[in-house]
RNA sequence: GGGGUGGUAGUUAAGUUGGUUAUAACGCCGGCCUGUCACGCCGGAGGCCGCGGGUUCGAGUCCCGUCCAUCCCGCCA
């Protein structure tokens, strides 16, 4: 029979000494010495020996002898101190022990598919089909209980800044651009479907023009697209938007938001966030979302090598290309040959054609390709790159988006591999003023989504050659490289929307049949807004330092968006279908 | 869609140039042990070597295909 439990295991204490307790938890342990028996009981709250001796009832022994790792078991004793030589100093409840009175299976357990422990062995599939037993990993509790003191955390600040948590629709319109829609039929329409929202944007503008103010809610998003360690088919933005706030006072609430949940759930204070353009971080970093917890930064070498005859080079710059480079501090002694062609290997996943290395030695001469490339320009190589004896540099030459993607990475590929990224800390900034469209072939998209408001003084290039100088109010906030939110002010005007959509190529048939319900929203009195969504599940991986956001989500799905303990997707019954009116394309051992 | 890595006992792995009965650890079952805490000791059971073809006298091993997991590229407004 379940009683109510007097303590949780993790809560005893030398204090406790003395008194009858009621615990219950799963055996993580079973010591059977014969003689004595030891239990060790854990649930979320922690661990406690239960010790079975002379002191407990035979009855109560033979019961303890029949407990296995995971049973379920409930104990009614009397809190002891260890002997003096059985205190473990590194187990919070180790001074103490539990002198069963009464202990009683309440459910028992098949064998075990793996051990219920953080540094379990067991590879990713066996433990998301028995996620029940990889949830009890204290490890994965932790990160649980991390994500529900970030949302609480997340609401309070919210809430404190008279922001109103208001729900928007999961079954909606699907949209045209970004990524694939996950779709829901509809029976009542047959041949028509439901889009589940990829993000609630347009919703939180349209509760903008009805006055709502400010607005926020903790939602799951949907996007059908490829996998990564960092993706999830569906995963949980904080979305925010707020009428009449430039922006500075948006990225204002953004970095409170941050600071609250990071304070809550880390003790950390982040404290101010600084911020830097766009341009400035791919000049920097190769990336938009530069890490800045280690140096090593990109410097632009065309003042000292753009005249170099070196083919590679000189293609580069002829094609209208850049040449920068980075310094790896002190690399010589442990830059073998296979590590730089590693290198150079991992540029060439980012369309780089390869990496000009070059070795710094003694006497102040490049070895490597960088060498050959640089000739006589060699010093001057050195002073502009910093570099001193013993130091390694990458360099790479080519068109501006591979080069800095590759050199980007390629930094922080290295400084995780020599080890030069500092753990336990975070490093914020804001990275603002994006382009407001990126070239594709045939035309232009945009860079943030097509309700970004340009900069007013870049509006005039709406449609003119100039479309790639526009700039945007868009900014993003970024933690350890990491993009954990981004956001933008928001065009208000039904004209400027408008033009906009022209600039895109989206014919006027089309904005009116995708978001006629949002231009006419805006052509009914507007207020200028503007807004952010923050990637919750990516704030808590960085803020539990998990590997995976698989570790962060109670139920995740495989890069192949299955759920192996549901066994999601799944086929239905064939008059599901029918009800629904789809056929299947695809036959039935397919 | 493309590339890398992996798939052998419940789990994690080893398995030689293709060659007898496929190893080990942990777990499981049985026994012993009164201060263990990764408890220890003795014994035992447990295998469609991911799946499907092929080569071969013979395949865990070689070849082709396929599925799954994972990491990356594309993709993710």
């Amino acid at each position: 029979m379940v009683k109510e439990r007097t303590h949780t295991c993790g809560a005893l204490r030398a204090a406790h000494i003395g008194q009858t307790v009621i615990v219950q938890g799963w055996a993580s342990a079973v010591r059977d010495r014969g003689g004595v028996t030891f239990i060790v009981l854990r649930d979320r709250h922690g661990t406690v020996q239960v010790t079975c001796d002379e002191r407990a009832p035979d009855s109560e022994r033979e019961t303890a002898k029949k407990i296995r790792q995971e049973y379920v078991v409930q104990v009614t004793g009397i809190v002891a101190a260890r002997q003096d030589s059985a205190v473990k100093k590194d187990m919070e409840t180790g001074e103490i022990e539990v002198i069963p009175t009464d202990v009683e299976i309440l459910s028992g357990t098949r064998p075990l598919p793996f051990t219920i422990s953080d540094d379990t062995d067991a590879g990713e599939d066996t433990r998301l089909k028995h996620r029940y037993l990889d949830l009890r990993r204290p490890v994965l509790q932790k990160n649980i209980i991390a994500r529900h003191k970030a949302a609480q955390a997340a609401r309070r600040f919210m809430d404190d800044q008279d922001f109103l948590e208001i729900e928007t629709p999961c079954l909606t319109r699907a949209t045209p651009e970004g990524a694939r829609d996950y779709l829901v039929p509809s029976r009542v329409h047959p041949g028509q479907f439901y889009a589940l929202p990829q993000s609630p944007q347009i919703f939180k503008q349209i509760l903008m023009v009805a006055g709502m103010d400010r607005y926020f809610q903790i939602c799951r998003c949907f996007r059908d697209e490829d996998l990564r360690a960092d993706r999830q088919p569906e995963f949980t933005q904080i979305d925010v938007e707020m009428s009449f706030a430039p922006r500075d006072m948006v990225m204002r609430i953004g970095t409170g938001l941050a600071a609250a949940m990071w304070k809550k759930v880390t003790g950390v204070d982040i404290g101010d966030v600084s911020t830097m353009t766009w341009h400035e971080s791919m000049d920097r970093f190769g990336v938009d979302a530069p890490d800045l917890r280690f140096g090593m930064e990109l410097v632009d070498l065309k003042p000292v090598l753009g005249d170099s005859t070196f083919p590679p080079i000189a293609n580069a710059i002829e094609a209208g290309g850049i040449l920068k480079g980075f310094r790896v501090a002190g690399a010589v002694s442990d830059s073998s040959r296979k590590v730089l062609d590693g290198w150079t290997t991992f540029v060439r996943q980012y369309g780089m054609g390869g990496l000009l290395w070059g070795k710094v030695q003694d006497d102040r001469s490049i070895t490597g390709p960088l060498g050959k490339a640089a000739g006589e320009a060699a010093e001057a190589v050195l002073t502009a790159l910093s570099a001193e004896p013993g130091d390694v540099l990458a360099v790479g030459a080519g068109d501006y988006d591979s080069t800095n993607a590759g050199l980007g990475r390629l930094r922080v590929h290295i400084a995780n591999a020599r080890d030069l990224i500092p753990e336990n800390t975070f490093k914020f900034c804001w990275v603002v003023d994006f382009p407001l469209f990126e070239k594709i072939e045939g035309g232009w998209t945009p860079m943030h989504h097509p309700f970004t408001a340009p900069k007013p003084e870049h509006m005039e290039w709406l449609g003119t050659d100039k479309m790639g100088d526009i700039l945007s109010d868009a900014y993003d906030l970024v933690c350890n490289g990491s993009e954990i939110g981004g956001g933008s002010i928001r065009i208000h005007r039904e004209d400027v929307q408008h033009k906009v959509f022209e600039a895109l190529g989206i014919e006027e048939e089309e904005q009116q049949e995708k978001f006629g319900f949002l231009l006419d929203a805006l052509a009914h009195g507007a207020p200028p807004h503007g807004g952010f969504a923050f990637g919750f599940d990516r704030c808590v991986g960085i803020m539990t330092n998990s590997k995976s956001l698989r570790d962060v989500i109670a139920f995740p799905k495989t890069t192949s968006a299955q759920d192996l303990m549901s066994r999601a997707p799944g086929p239905v019954d064939a008059h599901e279908l029918a009800e629904l009116k789809i056929a299947s394309t695809v036959t039935a051992d397919a």
